[in-house]
DNA sequence: TTTGATACATACCGAAAGGTATGTATATTT
DNA sequence: AAATATACATACCTTTCGGTATGTATCAAA
């Protein structure tokens, strides 16, 4: 066993984080087991101990680097930009295109970890929430910056605003992924366009 | 051991669904063991395995009762009502209320079936996708019924908007559930309200 | 009052879980 | 070339898992 046996490579930590990644989002942080990661990395318990304190160490540096991935991938899309208006439709744009990409991955890393341990897991519940923050705080702060540059109406208040964008778009995730219906996150995802267009 | 040690009750079965619901809403149906399970009823795996099958039958009633329960309350609410929009606009009521109800239960039976099982257990994940479909069906059937009544517009496409106001509403309890931020859920709730009364 | 069925508890099983101690092959250092 | 450190594998541990076989107390029926 061994992907390249006996030859030193410091960078196991992170072959085992990407090759397990889709898997834990799939299966569950706690429903994936220390023999599912050694059959996806090929690797034996031996050296994932070796590399992991233990398997929550594993976990939450999974879901750190599911939820890098995502934010990454986003803030490329949505920092090319410059209105407010046009920030917040490619953040909408961005989850159209990658739509395809959320199904083979298993969905929504930061909402499949926030169900999976919002009752059970406190550790990895904290990062998941705090992940979920940090996208509300980045979608206030494009809010405020469209009001401030008389863009956007300051009728609204960003905080509900961004919060309701990132629960429709969470809530259209769920059903079109549970119905096998991409129209269905076309449509709520086109619609939410709309409003952000007319702000 | 025993809630009534060794006096016949033909209920039994009845009475560990409902002792454990709460608990395999909020640990997971993989998550939930048979110790948690004997813990919660005060009852022995021998007594269990006497009532079901495995531990696969308890969960999948489990979660039948826990739709079931959400069925019935919210069917009361929206049946009581005339119009197609008073109708819709109860169910979004009926959320607001019980949003209380819900933080105590581990949130969205639904949610929670479909996010655990999408990936892994084939059987509940089927009844959690049958649930949520007819959950849409009653809501096209009312927007439906509203449009032939002339109180809907008939520019909307009853699917679309029903699924649009079931992926609002699962997407506040995941976000406001997460964030302990009811006035979110009140927020996003009302919006849709407004929504929903300008059809 | 005895008998049989019911409804539960007790005691046990193999498998799989997470985790550890030790072994061994390679690469580097001297 | 020999010694050391590195990076992984092997073998084993305890606990818990879901599940079963058996025992026993209580009931209804005879």
């Amino acid at each position: 066993m061994g992907r390249n046996a006996h030859i030193p490579a410091p960078d196991t930590q992170k072959f085992i984080i990407e090759k397990t990644s889709v898997l834990f989002n799939k299966k569950g942080y706690a429903g994936t087991s220390l023999s599912d990661l050694e059959k996806v990395t090929g690797l034996t318990k031996g050296s994932i101990y070796a590399n992991f304190k233990d398997k929550e160490e594993v976990s939450l540096k999974v879901f750190d680097y599911n939820f890098s991935q995502l934010s990454k991938a986003m803030s490329k899309r949505v920092f090319e930009k410059t209105t407010a208006k046009e920030k917040l439709l490619a953040c909408m744009d961005f989850y159209l295109d990658f739509y395809p990409n959320l199904l083979i991955n298993g969905g929504c890393a930061i909402q499949n970890a926030l169900t999976e341990t919002d009752d059970t897991n406190s550790v990895l519940f904290e990062r998941a929430k705090s992940a979920l923050i940090s996208w509300k705080e980045t979608t206030i702060a494009i809010i405020k910056e469209g009001i401030a540059n008389k863009e956007i109406s300051d009728k609204i208040t960003p905080a509900d605003f961004a919060i309701y964008m990132i629960a429709v778009v969470e809530g259209a995730i769920l059903v079109s992924r549970s119905l096998n219906d991409q129209s269905a996150f076309q449509y709520i995802l086109t619609k939410l366009k709309g409003e952000i267009a007319s702000l």
